[in-house]
DNA sequence: TGGAGGATGTAGCCAAGGCTACATTTGAGA
DNA sequence: TCTCAAATGTAGCCTTGGCTACATCCTCCA
């Protein structure tokens, strides 16, 4: 056989990944969203605490999340050093603005993503565990795509005598 | 209007949320999941150097992360020391069987997740960008979800004459 | 109108995952 | 063979997000 340059191995996937410097790109926007991650849990489950229960306290956020109260008040602290909450010593945690926004927004996405799910034929138990994570990946386009699938299938489903 | 409890806010989601002990659960499996992200994208990396170069090396890895040299050595002493790698001064990197394992299941469920986004109609860079961080977080059952997904696009599409 | 107990705050610990700056080693080519 | 540039390693810094232990505050009820 005669040499070929460089490919030995069989490169496995011909037309798979993306460029290097592509790959960076997507590298470094996984590691933003990651970032992003606590404060967008944080702000949509103290619009859900506040919309269900009137205020929302550190120690519920705590049950909720399954981590310390002490936890929770540091991160609480970072969310209001970054202004997406307001509170004070010793009273109940609200947004701001801004963080209404986020919360509103993260909300929408997160039922989207479990509709979604279920709409493909996940159980109910798994499409809630995986959109908790999934969720903060997800872009608006493919926010776009979900929605349009989801649409397709309910709308196939009931064409066809529910 | 009559006193009717504690519903003064309308939920404004009836049957969306899981139950709060359910949602704890959710929350801790997603923790987790967070925690071996790191992991995933190195061996998959770790992985597909060896298969395209021969060796995997620091400054490679960094290169295509987007991150220090620093990092990457030592974050490739985190893997080490947890059975994922193997290397000694001033040499490549190799996998152990372990972490061959889970580079080449990290590969496959990547693979996949990009091939559900594209069949779902979400343009290459965003499927590219957005699975980086999606793959983390899905489950086999949701995994199998999407294969499905694929299978019947890509059926209906060569059935109407592609 | 006290307390007691629950909620909140504080201190200090830890690991992960980033970084910069500097030191050391390697190896390819002149 | 020697040198020097690139690769690797090390030190030390930072932030985040966990934890436990303890201190303080508030509030509700006896
Ligand atoms: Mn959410
Ligand atoms: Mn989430
Ligand atoms: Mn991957
Ligand atoms: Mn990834």
């Amino acid at each position: 056989m005669i040499e070929m340059g460089e490919t030995e191995a069989e490169p496995h996937q011909l037309g798979g990944m993306p460029a290097p410097d592509q790959q960076v790109e997507n590298f470094r926007h996984t590691r933003r969203a990651r970032r992003t991650e606590i404060a967008e849990d944080y702000v949509e489950l103290i619009a859900d605490l506040i919309d269900s229960g009137g205020e929302a306290r550190a120690v519920d956020i705590a049950r909720r999340l399954g981590v310390s109260h002490a936890t929770v008040i540091k991160t609480v602290g970072r969310l209001q050093r970054d202004g997406l909450v307001v509170t004070k010593p010793y009273r109940a945690i609200f947004l701001t603005d801004e963080g209404r926004r986020i919360a509103i927004w993260s909300r929408q996405r997160h039922e989207l993503v479990v509709k979604f799910l279920l709409a493909i034929g996940v159980s109910k138990e798994v499409a809630y565990a995986d959109a908790e994570g999934i969720e903060h990946h997800v872009s608006a386009e493919t926010l776009a795509a979900f929605e349009r699938v989801v649409g397709e299938i309910n709308g196939r489903r009931s064409a066809s005598g529910h």
